[in-house]
DNA sequence: TAATATGTAACTACAATGATTACATGTAAT
DNA sequence: ATTACATGTAATCATTGTAGTTACATATTA
């Protein structure tokens, strides 16, 4: 198990985006840094779209933030490329039997601590932004 | 995407193990209280034993707690069904282009941020253990 | 040796991923 | 208006992981 690729594309393209502001950020351009195919970064940038983190227009070329850099997180990347549903990072097994002690309590007991473990590393994403990715990419490129 | 109920699974065996500490827990027994098949039980159940969590011997009934209730960590579990690849929880795409600022470095800018989300993740699950599971169980059957 | 349990391998159905191709739709420049 | 080009999206495919099922070898005990 692992979580999709299409957060960490979903944060290069973000990244690429702000870093090439005074260029074109095509499907094209942005598949050929992520090295994938045009037409799955199109698919991303309609999640990223319709998440409201940025703006792109059918038959116009390029891609733009649709919010201040320091205004998306992590989690909202994460959310938007819909890889893990809400609440669903750990599935339990279904219909244990009611007629034991334990079958008929262990759902009820499990949930909240998979919530919790799931919440704990979402507050993480929460509080990196994209600008922290964009300034430390810039920095490592400086210390080539 | 989900983590794989052999988790849960196994949380349930060894929380029935040891409930039913006066029985004999065979993988029968315990694929009725899962209501699953009796063989993906014993295949859990292998990796349980393989972790050190459980004792079991071929041909002989039954499983046992190797360890101390209390000394059985739900990221102990975590680890021994093999649901997540050490530090590989997120995945990041691979051969991003080495000839653009953001290709050649988003990996080393992303990576140490996935991993501080895993382990913060982790860390909550290293934070229970199998003793909590079991009188949680309990309290919550004697409440109904 | 008969009965029973664990340990495994092989096979199936199903779902998600990531890549690819193809094409409809939308925009802008000539 | 027609051409050129970009986005949006559906269909298809190979690959992988999950969960269940059957079957059987291996091990233990009565």
């Amino acid at each position: 198990m692992s979580i999709s690729s299409r957060f960490s594309v979903g944060i290069h393209i973000l990244t690429l985006i702000e870093i090439n502001k005074d260029g074109v950020s095509s499907s094209e351009y942005l598949a050929g840094s992520v090295n994938t195919n045009p037409a799955v970064i199109r698919k991303i940038m309609g999640m990223l779209k319709k998440a409201g983190l940025i703006k792109v227009q059918p038959g116009i070329a390029g891609a733009e933030l649709a919010k201040d850099l320091s205004d998306i997180t992590l989690l909202d990347v994460y959310k938007a490329v819909n890889v893990v549903k809400d609440n669903e990072l750990f599935s339990i097994h279904e219909n244990p039997n009611p007629d034991c002690t334990v079958g008929r309590n262990i759902q009820n007991t499990i949930e909240p601590l998979f919530f919790s473990a799931q919440n704990a590393m979402e507050k993480v994403l929460e509080n990196v932004t994209i600008e922290d990715v964009v300034k430390d990419v810039i920095e490592k490129e400086i210390k080539r």
